[in-house]
DNA sequence: CGGTTTTTTGATGGACGTCAACCCAAGTGG
DNA sequence: CCACTTGGGTTGACGTCCATCAAAAAACCG
């Protein structure tokens, strides 16, 4: 009985409880592929055929493609409980590389079988969508963020964005032993440590030049924001962070009145 | 008889020709609202409750987010036959305004109905699935595209978009009169023209200030790229846009050997 | 301990934003 | 018919953000 992809469902959408038994079985039974990826390994590479639809169960995994002038775009990462390039479930092949940043095991399901299993019932169906919903919505978030804010904001809200996406998957299996790339620390005080990221990893996903992550990350010690310690960016001020990032916590976003005229 | 979903659907992904009789019937019987939107007009913005799957049927409109700073990002543009933000199917609320940038004919379906129609049967969940996974490549494409390209390629690429995707949309209910913004002449003797946009949607869409998109047009002119006729932007070079924009046509990316292993 | 990778810092330059002005076409109202 | 507005396009001057180059310092890894 395999119970991680109901957790990372659950991890990552409300309405898994709404799912009956029956349905929750549908989706234990299907045994996944454990794959082992020592660190740095390449996964698979862009273009390359994708039987399988991959979750993370420990480490940390990213994604990327390769440009012509030789740099990479990291396009997201991955953590424990979180399921790889949701939208390449119907396609016959990566659109996007994967590389284990960190030893990391994933669990490997037959695309075929998930969406077979999928389509048994409206309810996982939906489900399937809702996730791909958010995913979009995390890239276009992304994508305004890219477009349109500058190297600080862009590498505080990428800090932030790691630390609570990674402390999030402290919940998945939490009685498992978490890979010690994980330093994350309890918020005690105010502060909370951070995921040893190698700079050269921010730049490549924002699209920024190492030299200036770093600059920016020099500030961001002289303001007391965050501290280095042992390869690893330890927030100080938390509060101080997601103002420089501009970071609405619960997107209230405003709704005001006004819709076009209906005829016909 | 309301074909115009099928049609849409046609337009955007091939497994519709999978479709049974029975399934193309369920589509049909939704009838659409009519929604009549004037040039320049708002049809919902970022925040506003969301009851309706929407499809453009005639006109152009566009998605955008308004920023802190008063600035817009124009997320996507949608031509005739295209689906707007697909990934809000499953959202209560608009997370992206929608404005009309031409006197536009929007054909609004209720959520819920489709919703109910489609988990009807897998093979329309699978196509809706498709659908989503294809709106997540363009996006990610278009993340890639500025975070990493210089304003020349991103302008290049834009008009080849725009220049692609409108006359793709001719092909839809080509029965009915072509509203007047699209100004796409045949492409006689290599060269073909364009939509009229003001260059401050171009601007927004791609992060660049009004001021340099035209300079970027400038130098497009005096490489007779491209040439300005009556508030529109006529192609005169499309293959040397296609090398500014660095366009890949049929994306063919390589894929090596090597897998990592796998134990258990 | 030397070789490699990562971080750090400075100097220089290019790309692009901002400000400010001017032009031109299309109304609009007298 | 003409003053006035309005919205977009065009152009120049100037400044800023950030990439690039280069090189040292620090951390890591046999």
């Amino acid at each position: 009985m395999a119970r991680e992809l109901i957790n990372a469902l659950a991890g990552n959408v409300e309405c898994v409880t709404e799912l009956s038994e029956a349905e929750q079985l549908i989706l234990s039974e299907i045994e996944p592929q454990r794959i082992h990826c020592d660190k740095g390994s390449v996964v698979f590479r862009e273009g390359e055929p994708a039987h399988s639809f991959l979750l993370v169960e420990h480490g940390i995994c990213f994604n990327h493609r390769h440009l012509e002038d030789g740099s990479r775009q990291i396009i997201d990462l991955y953590f424990p409980g979180e399921m790889v390039a949701l939208g390449e479930l119907s396609s016959a092949y990566h659109s996007s590389g994967l590389t284990a940043f960190s030893d990391a095991v994933i669990l490997g399901y037959d695309k075929a079988e998930i969406k077979e299993r999928f389509s048994r019932s409206p309810s996982l169906s939906r489900l399937f969508i809702e996730l791909m919903s958010q995913e979009q919505a995390n890239l276009t978030e992304r994508l305004v963020g890219v477009s349109r804010h500058c190297a600080r904001q862009r590498v505080a809200h990428f800090l932030l964005e790691v630390h609570f996406r990674s402390s999030r998957a402290m919940n998945f299996n939490s009685r498992v032993p978490r890979p010690s790339i994980f330093e994350i620390g309890q918020p005690e005080s105010g502060r909370s440590a951070l995921v040893s990221i190698p700079q050269v990893l921010i730049a490549d996903a924002l699209g920024l030049s190492v030299v200036h992550v770093n600059r920016v990350l020099r500030q961001f010690r002289q303001e007391a924001l965050t501290q280095t310690q042992c390869h690893g960016i330890e927030i100080l001020d938390l509060e101080g962070l997601k103002s420089v990032a501009g970071w609405l916590s619960a997107e209230p976003r405003i709704a005001p009145a006004q819709m076009p005229q209906i005829s016909k």
